[in-house]
DNA sequence: TAGTGGTCTAGACCACGCT
DNA sequence: GCGTGGTCTAGACCACTAT
């Protein structure tokens, strides 16, 4: 491992092993080489490589089995519900969403959405309009934006073409691995359309979710503005 | 370092330092013993001890230096602040809250208090009610319930001897660290009464903030119930 | 039995903060 | 100069998974 700068050795390996990550040089679920194999290649000893593998683990991009190896951390269903979904029911219980698409069209970005997502004013985008359920009633208005250029052909998909969990839609078919997300969230009251979706009179108190979520480059890949009526539901929040 | 369980040796070396944080053993700043006369004490190596002191940092309870030593987590007013304050201005700016306090009683906890401080139903609890300024407007209801137990005499301060960052005065005076939180969100319509105190008219959407703060021995030390005005400002939440 | 990650140790050297 | 935590190495042994 060559020191051009003055970082630690364990930082170098670790934005290496992070590069092609991002390179896709290896896929979602697929084993990364043994420890061994690894601090050989990369000419350092097996514990500068565990050192990376571990931080890479705890913001969950690799997912380290005993006994089996290291995997690339996958999106799946149940990660994408209790990772990046905060609501729950009032009860305790989590509450699984189910989602009816009620739109999906393509333009050139506003200004808004091209700050939000960083990319150039007028570059194309797709938005989706969505509907979710909780314990069987319109809880949660969504309304996605998408920059195009990562997902290519995505607004040609019908309807039923588009899954409940997108965040896995997104790694399997367009290799964009959300990583992390940002959330702004605000109590507005709900104009006349959002309340006639999720069944609420004008005016009712809903809780918005303002998220950008970025992919393991660190480039936004999505911004969502979720609207919920929290009347039997809550958003969980720790703070350690 | 005796193994009684079969969990790893820097767990039992990470609990047995968190026991000590807990009694008290050091008080809050203090500098724990160098690495070296803790792993001799306890009879481990010097990289066992580095890796519980390793996790007791990640999770904020002690703080380490370089060249200076290790030492227990303090609230400062920026921890205070940064570390458990979530809302900051819609331009990206943390506004520095005021506070004033309404009203101090002490009295028997109601059932619901009762359980969410996990004490006996019609165990004394002190009741604040104060209000938040945020850019010098009101923009904040605090109703918090404390577990009298835990902080002898406090219902007796002056409304002047209730300093705007409590987790502090827990700490400094009280020896009650608050370690972490848990907080649970939802969008409701002001009632008449806070209303009023936030210069909204009544029905106006504000967030609702319901944090149970758990003390070190993992205790919950107090209950707050913020209702706040989001129309300048919002609640910030980073997942990874 | 062989290969994986998990734990634990011992020791070297470095970077930082003090005095 | 000395003591602190930070990095890096090498090697031993353990626990788990597969074949």
């Amino acid at each position: 491992m060559e020191q051009p700068n003055r970082s630690p050795l364990y930082r170098q390996v670790r934005e290496a092993l992070m590069r092609r990550l991002v390179d896709g040089h290896w896929r979602a679920g697929e084993a990364l080489p043994a420890e061994p194999a690894l601090a050989a290649e990369l000419g350092v000893s097996q514990g500068t490589v565990r050192r990376a593998l571990g931080d890479l683990a705890q913001i969950n991009l690799v997912v380290r089995r005993q006994g089996k190896g290291t995997f690339v951390a996958e999106h799946t269903r149940e990660r994408a519900l209790f990772h990046f979904f905060h609501l729950v029911g009032d009860d305790g219980k989590r509450a699984l969403p189910g989602s009816r698409v009620l739109a999906v069209k393509a333009g050139p970005a506003t200004r808004e959405e091209a700050r939000r997502l960083a990319i150039a004013a007028g570059a194309k985008v797709v938005r989706l309009h969505r509907l979710r359920m909780l314990d069987g009633h319109a809880a949660i208005v969504e309304r996605i934006v998408l920059p195009a250029a990562l997902y290519d052909g995505i607004e040609r998909l019908d309807r039923a073409g588009l899954p409940n969990e997108l965040y896995k839609l997104y790694q399997d078919r367009y290799g964009v691995s959300v990583a992390r997300a940002a959330e702004k969230l605000k109590a507005t009251n709900a104009g006349p359309e959002d309340a006639a979706h999720l069944g609420l009179r004008s005016g009712a108190a809903v809780l918005e979710i303002d998220r950008i979520a970025y992919a393991l480059d660190g480039r936004p890949c999505e911004w969502r503005v979720s609207r919920c009526d929290t009347a039997s539901h809550h958003y969980v929040s720790e703070v350690v």
